[in-house]
DNA sequence: TATGAAAGTTTTAAATA
DNA sequence: TATTTAAAACTTTCATA
C-alpha cells in the first residue's frame, strides 16, 4: 500500500490524539471528512493503523519498577527459541522484547510493582527456559516514553 | 486518587480498544453508561488516563531499523544533564529514554529508516553533548511491543 | 445509579466537480 | 476518480429523577 503526504499527515494527527474528531483531523490536514475517513479505512485494513489505545500513568497505578533485561544464551535451537518466544509473548509484565544482533541475543523491558515483583518474574522465566546470562538494568526516571513514529 | 476494581476494569477495556463506545466499555465491566464515563472523566483528570493513540506499523511505514543505545558518561553536572535531557526530549527519533542505576547511565530506545539514519542521529547527539560511552544494540525482530500495563 | 434528551460524530449514499 | 453534500444511525455529554 502506497502512503502519501495527505495520508503521513493524518498519521500524524492520530498519534498526537486518536480522540479527535474526523472534522478536527480534517482541518488539521487540510481536507475534508470523507477522503479523511476513506483514508483512515484503508490504513487500518492494510494494517498501517494497528491498535487505538491510552497512555496510562505507570507510577500512579503503583507500576514503580521498571527494568530493561539483557540476555544471553548459550541455546539456539528452533525449539528453544520457540519456548521462549512463547514464554515472553505471554508474560504481561514484558512490554517489549526484541531479538538482537551481535553479542547479546535479547533485551526486554519488564514493568513491575516493585523489585520483590520482578524477582519473581525472573525466577518464573528462568524456571521456564534456560538461558546463560542475564543483566537488569533498573530505571531510576522515566525521561521520555512515547509510541509516535516520527512521520 | 483511589482505583477500585472497576475503575481497573475500565482501564483494562481502554487499553485493549479505546475505540469503543462508552456503552460497550460499561457492558464489558458490569456497569452502564453514566458511572463509567464519570469514572473515565476523573481519571482523566486527575491524569491517569493520558494520551489516546494508535500503533503504527513502523516497517510498513518505512521504519526499519531500532537501536538500544546504552550510553555511559563521565559528566555529572547539573548543566550537562540538563542539556543531554533536552537533547534526548527534542529529537523524534528517540521513542524511549531512561536514566538508569548502576554501570550503564542511560538506555534509549531510537526508531530509524536505516542504519545511515541512526549514524546521523548518533553524529547530531554527541556534537550536542559529551558522552563517554556508547553501546548500540540492533534489533533483529521485534518480538513484542505493547503499551498497555499488566494490571 | 439510571434515564433520557440535546448536541455532536460517524458512516453511508447520492450528487457533483 | 476524488470530493462535497446530505441524511440516517449512533455516541457523547450532562441535567434531572
Amino acid at each position: 500500500m502506497k502512503i502519501d503526504a495527505t495520508d503521513r499527515k493524518i498519521l500524524r494527527e492520530l498519534q498526537r490524539d486518536a480522540s479527535q474528531s474526523l472534522d478536527e483531523i480534517a482541518k488539521a490536514v487540510g481536507s475534508s471528512k470523507t477522503p479523511v475517513w476513506n483514508r483512515i479505512r484503508k490504513m487500518k485494513e492494510a494494517g498501517i493503523i494497528g491498535t487505538q489505545t491510552v497512555l496510562l500513568d505507570a507510577e500512579a497505578l503503583g507500576f514503580e519498577a521498571c527494568f530493561f533485561v539483557l540476555i544471553r544464551t548459550s541455546e539456539h535451537e528452533a525449539d528453544w527459541q520457540r519456548r521462549f518466544l512463547k514464554a515472553l509473548r505471554e508474560r504481561p509484565e514484558v512490554l517489549e522484547a526484541h531479538r538482537l544482533a551481535g553479542d547479546i541475543d535479547y533485551i526486554l523491558k519488564v514493568r513491575v510493582k516493585n523489585a520483590r515483583a520482578y524477582d519473581a518474574f525472573y525466577q518464573a522465566l528462568i524456571s521456564e527456559v534456560k538461558v546463560h546470562n542475564v543483566t537488569a538494568l533498573l530505571s531510576m526516571e522515566e525521561i521520555k516514553n512515547t509510541v509516535a513514529l516520527p512521520l
